[in-house]
DNA sequence: CGGCGTCTGTGCGCCAACGCACAGATGTCC
DNA sequence: GGACATCTGTGCGTTGGCGCACAGACGCCG
């Protein structure tokens, strides 16, 4: 019987080949991600990269005027921690726990030398962060053209895709801040949600009862980000989910 | 006297140590850039890479609706075909020239074999598409909370600021479409710049009068995006403004 | 089991931006 | 220089989302 926790549980670590993973598994430390989480602030330096298992972390900015908005979601598809392989060291936005969970930490030092092996690692990191500019710019068209609802769709599908259970620990404050508008809309929303039977609520947990419901009702956003993250990550996913290294 | 076009125009080009400018140099081709001309379609296959000099060059996704938003510009300080280097070949968003001018094309294969020494160049490629991401998050964030006044601001200094004169070509209905609003909404917010002194325009042809005026009009979202790029790419720029190489 | 903090729900007035329709101005081309 | 396409300007009514204020519900913890 395989652990409770797994490298493998992770997409990018799970598509390395062995003689590559084996290399950073020895470095690769649990770590527990608590709800509100801050792992880097705006301009902070940055010392490791967070692999998610079970948590997802929410890239997004936060303006002058305290208002914010979610760029990107990060959850066991990818990596926190780009601009470390990328050069720059540091970003203007956040990076926040937005589900707990756990995620595998790695040094920044190992991770940069990792990439510039050039072996299948910096492939993968370069495919990953390719999809992560895909959300990111269907993200900023989102907020120009879609309503409320749709987004909360969008978004729900995106979190739900990337925890175990079809259920998210999360307030309708906090998806009001996520998404960068104001709570009442998603009171709305989420209620006509629940009427039509697609999802069902419970102060701080909302489970999501008819997938195929919910993606009529959001916008194209979704299937463009899953369809690309697919398609950029699917042809070199090699031991996949198999859980055999892990201790 | 240095001929009226030359690869140094370009930032990227322009950074280059003597070594690796000398190995491309002899594939880079001067090619026109007409308003309009559609580099890349969604999904289509990219062939080249293009380095503008006096060209700018808008990354936008159209909707299924045909609304479309744009997602970052790109200009003499960067180059279009990041997903060459990055893995994927291709994005959901297209690259259409917005003010005409020049760049310089270079084969994907030969950008990619150039990356693929893990030299400047390779340095130079992630830093830009750092800066690029953040660009992208920031209009994200922009998007969703900032008037059409502020944008249309921010957007005319980036745009300005790629050019070599004040002017920039463009009619008021295509700026509308780049930010994915409406006309009407430009002419007036235009209106208001026009009446304060800080443009003067007339059917096409937009000229800035006052930089700092446009400043104080425009969000934040500029000066992050400027800063950004110049901590990025500053520490890099080796040859910068040297024309001495070009024949 | 009772109290309290937090989360959820609702009802306003308000405003930026939308969609549409049409009038006027400007430049270009024969 | 006259005709025409295109770009710019304006005036509606409509609406999605905002900001605020407050009422109710839940669930935890002592």
């Amino acid at each position: 019987m395989p652990s409770l926790h797994n490298p493998s549980q992770n997409h990018l670590l799970a598509a390395l080949p062995p003689a590559e993973f084996e290399r950073v598994f020895p470095h690769l430390e649990l770590v527990p991600m608590a709800l509100g989480k801050v792992l880097y602030e705006p301009g902070g330096q940055l010392h490791n990269a967070y692999f998610p298992t079970t948590a997802i972390v929410s890239l997004h900015y936060v303006m002058q005027s305290g208002a914010s908005a979610e760029s990107a979601g990060v959850g066991n598809e990818g990596v926190v921690g780009i601009s470390l392989f990328m050069g720059g060291n540091t970003t203007p936005s956040s990076a926040v726990v937005q589900i707990a969970g756990h995620a595998y930490r790695l040094d920044a030092r190992l991770l940069k030398e990792e990439f510039d092996r050039a072996g299948l690692m910096q492939h993968l990191l370069l495919r990953y962060t390719q999809a992560l500019i895909t959300q990111m710019s269907q993200t900023a068209a989102c907020n120009r053209h879609h309503t409320v609802e749709q987004q909360l769709c969008r978004w729900l599908l995106l979190t739900v895709d990337r925890v175990p259970s079809h259920e998210v620990v999360m307030t309708q404050e906090l998806i009001a801040s996520m998404l960068g508008v104001r709570r009442e809309g998603i009171v709305e929303s989420a209620g006509r949600l629940q009427r039509a039977g697609f999802i069902s609520y419970r102060r701080g947990h909302i489970a999501v009862l008819d997938r195929s419901g919910l993606e009529t009702r959001a916008c194209e956003c979704y299937a463009v980000v899953k369809k690309e993250l697919s398609r950029l990550l699917s042809d070199v996913l090699y031991r996949q989910s198999s859980d055999a290294v892990a201790a």
